[in-house]
DNA sequence: TCTTTATGGTGAG
DNA sequence: TCACCCTAAAGAT
């Protein structure tokens, strides 16, 4: 489900399973059939993911712009796939290739029709994308710098960084030693820097796992430290994980491994 | 067979 | 800050 390593696999993936070729589009549910029309037949010339947002370019039609939301999901197979469920909202089949394949998408929270303004107008809206590129730690930077809301807050701002869910946050300021409540601009530049360059790796290890791993050394059956996990010992100190809202959403946190203060734990830094 | 929950985001007030 | 959108799987009954 979708963080931003999730959108940057189905973009690998669904290059690899039909650009170059002529899709049938359809909409088995209905709410984008018009639109499906416009697609149906045409050659996918590549898939590009940004953040957490999905554009697919075709041969001669409008580009298909998808954001998954908080419950949106992309399923692709290969061969007899299942038959789509009622909510599926987009369908995606290439019969050119044995075995075929077929991608079906449902919930999504944006699915629509747009030219290429459009899209250069959303990727301009959020900040560096640390999949995309590892440049923009300086924006990064700067920007958190800015900000006097809670660094945990400020994390899940497209604006800044493209492509953090509340996932990553929570396990990026246990693995710095963050508390969440830490105002953004409190953060010394050593620290956002390594904030930044952690980012980048947890997210790269998550494209190539397919999933969110921050654990280390990888223990068995145990991925994060602290998402989910009130009332849980921590997995380095033992002390009982905590929950609380920040913005509107829960976050997680160790109150003796992320103290309240500025403390960063430099340890990931290598 | 319900009810709950979810790794997200927008727009109204 | 809150209501709301969207679907499917997991959990409760």
């Amino acid at each position: 489900m979708p963080e931003g390593h999730t959108l940057h696999r189905i973009a690998g993936r669904h290059r690899s399973l039909f650009a170059g070729h002529r899709i049938a589009v359809s909409s088995p549910q209905g709410r984008f059939a018009a639109d499906a029309e416009l697609l149906d037949g045409r050659t996918l010339r590549t898939v590009e993911a940004y953040g957490k947002h999905l554009f697919y370019r075709w041969v001669d039609a409008p580009n298909l712009h998808v954001h998954l939301g908080l419950v949106g999901t992309f399923r692709a197979f290969t061969g007899d796939g299942p038959a789509p469920t009622a909510g599926t909202r987009l369908a995606m089949v290439n019969t050119e290739t044995d075995p075929v394949a077929t991608a079906y998408l449902a919930g999504p929270m944006t699915c629509r029709l747009v030219d290429d303004d459009e899209i250069a107008a959303v990727i301009a809206k959020l900040g560096p994308d640390p999949i995309a590129s590892r440049r923009g730690r300086a924006a990064f930077v700067a920007g958190l710098a800015k900000r006097r809301k809670p660094v945990s807050a400020v994390l899940l701002d497209q604006s800044l960084l493209a492509g953090i869910g509340n996932v990553y946050r929570a396990e990026l300021l246990f693995l710095l030693g963050i508390h969440p409540a830490t105002p953004a601009d409190a953060i010394d530049e050593a620290t956002a820097s390594a904030l930044w360059d952690l980012t980048v790796d947890e997210l790269r290890i998550g494209v190539k796992l397919g999933r969110i791993v921050t654990v280390r050394p990888e223990e068995i059956g145990a991925r994060l430290y602290v998402y989910k996990r009130e009332g849980l010992p921590c997995r380095r100190c033992g002390t009982e994980i905590r929950i609380d809202e920040v913005g509107a959403r829960s976050t997680w946190w160790c109150p003796v491994c992320q103290p309240v203060g500025v403390r960063a734990n430099n340890e990931e830094q290598t």
